[in-house]
DNA sequence: GGAAAAGATGAAAACGTTTTCGAGGGGAGG
DNA sequence: CCTCCCCTCGAAAACGTTTTCATCTTTTCC
């Protein structure tokens, strides 16, 4: 099919071990030489087959990139998607592939650690994972393999973080500061990012003395209209109403919108409302959510440029996190109040 | 590092060639001996070396996805995130894995084709391209690798359509039965699947025999809101504007909705307006787009479909296109025209 | 001029599989 | 008892590289 080294070797009129020094710049090879194999390999349109190099080397340029969601959905979530992309740019960068991978391959089901080391991945991306407790997750953590995650680190390993304690201290600061004492949080999932946000916002709160009624922290889903929905449901039927809802995501503050148009509720004149992540989308809407803005193709370079550090350098010290802050977007969704 | 085929013969008393054959089931194995190597197989933790298995067998149960992008933000378009998705799911589903191909590898730039025989894909689907006459791209239509292509068809090879022609007819018919007249179409860049929406466009308006005044159509990019602002300015700059504007996506329609708000257009008392796709995110902001819902899900699982049967049936006749169908979502932004 | 060093090349093993082919053994049939 | 065939299994080649080591040639240096 494809043109091998050997023939290579024999238009060269060399041995394939000539060849393959001369190609990979090795420095017992002529200069002569090694110009007559490239210019000879240019023209037989060779190039290297990446599975019998794998094999040789141990080393295949390629990352594998988690998606452990049950939904199968976190490719709908923007964060992530952008995460991908700037993940996906710095591999591209730095000459690396990446592939998405399953629990499942050829019929059998296969764990994740295990079919990384299958597919003989040179490192792994956590990119999006609903559980860093997992044990299918942590088994991967405890394993010698490259590995870098997001908004979570695993002791020993790389990692890089959304600045949520910032992200949360300005977004609640920015409401304070009009005038809100009434506010609400619906988080996310716990044992994952919102952890940090909430500790944020519990934090903030006690430092303003700001009293935090009953009922005003409740925990939803992300990226859920319908959760989002449910829970504005709850929090309006409280005997004493927030100014304000902080939701967990863009889109949950879209359900959380709607919500309250049902109720006849205005934006922001009788309620105000707060998203977090900032995408590209919600940006160009009206009304213009206030949310707070993860720098999410950053975070996603910052991935790829550490664990292909990793790879590259295996014994070098661990750094601390990266954290990669975010910026605060005004919007029209949170009022001034008097 | 993990065990190899060879350890695991030895475990087992057996010779390599009869642990591989009881590994993938060859009939001259005993029920017995295959039974002692599956147990050990699970005690040990073995799994095969997919490059060494690819290398002899040329198979690689590994698809890849080609996303020629010049801006590398084509993950950013909500239409082929849903379609990755799609095909992600249906990928796993058949035990296949999926890498995302760049031109750039381990330092120096390779072509697409070549980099799809490097990686020894067993399959390409060309997922979001520009230009499907770039030379690059062309050279991968004309390779023997089993490839699969959305909203446009290479002779010799399977496709898979978003149903342009009737979502433009459908979407457009809906807006003429609300009394419209001066339609206007900013769509997207040529030799595209724009094309197809805008030969459907033309005819409909010529079997309803209206007429298409100077500068209603004009092409403009996709993912924009700033083309699309330029678009719709110079739309309103003409002599007679247009009653509707059909914009090339949702995203762009934002930017649509923007410009005429600038222009202190209420939307829909004063022009109205519709994009095309129905993402996710469109659909829970007011005032609610009119939009064409693409199913790009199900477009993307076709296109997995498609791409594993010729994987595993290369002589098979070649099939019809699939053609997927959308659904009209009848938002807000279309006036009723008295 | 000779020995040592340096430079260039090649042979061969190895990576971990799959697959062909042949060998051995045992049972059935003549 | 011999032959033939079927059932299991193993030896070995092959996939396309890289890399170690040896070999051969040339240069250098005293």
């Amino acid at each position: 099919m494809s043109v091998t080294i050997r023939e290579l070797s024999k238009r060269c009129g060399l041995s394939v071990s000539a060849v393959s020094k001369a190609l990979n710049n090795y420095p017992d090879v002529s200069a002569a030489t090694r110009e007559r194999v490239l210019k000879a390999a240019q023209e037989l349109g060779y190039y290297p087959n990446a599975l019998a190099r794998g094999l040789k080397t141990n080393r295949t340029y390629n990352l594998g990139v988690v998606l452990d969601d049950e939904m199968h959905d976190s490719l709908m979530h923007t964060f992530f998607i952008v995460i991908l992309n700037g993940f996906r740019r710095e591999a591209e960068r730095r000459g690396y592939d990446i592939t998405l991978i399953n629990r499942n391959i050829g019929g059998q089901t296969l764990t994740y650690l295990n079919h990384c080391r299958y597919r003989n991945v040179d490192g792994i991306c956590l990119m999006c994972v609903v559980d860093f407790y997992n044990p299918e997750i942590v088994e991967l953590a405890q394993s010698d393999l490259p590995l870098v995650t997001i908004d979570h680190q695993y002791p020993g390993h790389d990692s890089v973080f959304s600045d949520n304690r910032a992200g949360m201290r300005e977004l609640l600061g920015h409401v304070l500061g009009r005038g809100h004492r009434r506010v609400a949080f619906i988080h996310g999932t716990p044992a994952s990012v919102t952890d940090v946000r909430l500790n944020a916002f519990r934090e903030v709160m006690e430092e303003r003395g700001i009293a935090l009624p009953e009922g005003y922290v409740m925990a939803s889903h992300y990226h859920s209209t319908r959760y989002a929905h449910e829970a504005v449901e709850k929090l309006l039927a409280l005997p004493e109403r927030p100014t304000c809802i902080l939701m967990t995501d863009d889109y949950s503050a879209l359900g959380g919108i709607a919500a309250l148009s049902e109720h006849g509720l205005r934006i922001p004149e009788d309620i105000s409302i707060a998203g977090y992540d900032g995408n590209a989308m919600i940006q160009k809407i009206r009304p213009n959510l206030t949310t707070y803005q993860q720098n999410g193709e950053e975070i996603g370079r910052r991935a790829a440029q550490r664990l292909i550090a990793r790879i590259e350098q295996p014994d070098a010290p661990l750094e601390e996190p990266d954290v990669v802050p975010g910026v605060l977007l005004t919007g029209e969704t949170v009022i001034r109040l008097a």
